[in-house]
DNA sequence: AACTATTTATAAGA
DNA sequence: TTCTTATAAATAGTT
């Protein structure tokens, strides 16, 4: 959706990957968000980019993990 | 995002909200597929709806749960 | 990070 | 729920 279209396979140069991944990973939890929020719907939604960086957005019931170290991670639904 | 802009507060109409879950939803998931495609990152992604409906998604190390009764779901990444 | 042309998602209606 | 269409929003390529 912009300038071109864009095939959805994985992108090769690493710079590029990371300028999409960057803007994709912010609307996807935007749209989560609003999902929650427009249907009281639960939500939860965990990423791990391919750098191994982790961000997670849960509408209510995530459950936060002491009985794990910190690059685990539970969710119980 | 269309004919009228919609403001981000939960959908009163029952029947209004469903419609709008199921169009978004489907929106949501496919966004979540492209991400971890283009940038090939991992991703999670759970939703239940306000009837308890569950649909998921996971790119990669979902781990079904032989454990639990079916209504519950574990997701460890 | 900001811009903008274009594609995509979607609200309302059928 | 699926299709259509007008419009809002996301985003690919550029700067």
């Amino acid at each position: 959706m912009a300038r071109e279209r864009r095939a959805i396979r994985r992108i090769e140069s690493a710079a590029a990957r990371q300028v999409t991944f960057s803007k994709r990973r912010r609307g996807l939890f935007k749209k989560a968000e609003e999902l929650a929020v427009l249907c009281d719907a639960d939500v939860a939604l965990v990423v791990f980019s391919s750098t191994g960086k982790l961000s997670q957005f849960a509408s209510s019931r995530h459950v936060p993990s002491p009985l794990f170290p910190p690059h685990l991670s539970v969710l119980l639904v």
